[in-house]
DNA sequence: ATAATATTCAACCAAACGGTTGACACTGTG
DNA sequence: CACAGTGTCAACCGTTTGGTTGAATATTAT
């Protein structure tokens, strides 16, 4: 069981380790696409990003369905939330001894969304748009 | 510069997606460790787990001081916040649309904090003290 | 039936990975 | 000094990765 949560860890995160594939779910946050509308932004084959949604649905990050002779690719939450909580497992010690890393996160967020008004929900909250 | 962004999130992700390294990262949230303090619980030769540190430290998730002739390896939580920040972005999508991304996370923690004394290759020994 | 569209498959490639071994280098201490 | 302890380096091994090409499969439209 914690193997399989292991090898399912490390799916997760090596499905993220790649720029192209975080970009892709980026796609799908706004919505479901088709497999060619998300190979369209990326130069690179068809079959190569293929390989990629294969690679993220293994991670259980996206799921497929087939309408028609078309399919459909559409982010899934779930696993995105354990690596969520193993980064958080890992953070936890140092936030206890530091406690600088809300600081941190914040000033991280404003530089990411740098257009974007923090809107200070006190707790996370952010909102991208491009 | 986003590009050197996105390298350093490759990184992260990429050290983040190997149980051994997990596994180290979490022995040197309790502490710092000299590197064959790290390399005893796991089933490897201290040339791997040097291996393993190297790309720790590439990934700007360790620091390594040398006193004497030991060297001495230290967890950093700048990049794991990054990583933390890039989920977050991601995760902001769905969590807008389906509000369920935090009640997940709380039975995540829950069933994390629950599990004890998990075994994962060999003869890894993880104690978790909290 | 045929053609066009959408996607995958199989083979291949160079590069990187995880891991080992053996040699090397540094540091402290007898 | 020599020697034991700590750690890295270089070379190698088999496997996986990211990517390409070209053929194959489905599905729909003509």
């Amino acid at each position: 069981m914690v193997d399989k949560d292991a090898l399912q860890l490390d799916r997760v995160f090596h499905a993220l380790s790649d720029a192209t594939r975080r970009a892709i779910l980026e796609q799908l946050a706004h919505g479901e696409q088709s497999v060619t509308e998300v190979a369209e932004p990326h130069d690179q084959t068809l079959a190569g990003i293929s390989k990629h949604l294969k690679v993220l649905e293994a991670a259980s990050l996206i799921e497929k369905t087939r309408l028609g002779r078309v399919i459909q690719c559409r982010a899934t939450l779930e696993p995105l939330g354990s690596a969520y909580a193993a980064l958080e497992e890992l953070g936890a010690f140092w936030r206890k001894k530091l406690e600088a890393l809300d600081l941190f996160l914040k000033e991280e967020k404003e530089h990411i969304n740098d257009k974007q008004s923090t809107t200070s929900k006190s707790r996370r909250k952010k909102i991208r748009s491009r």
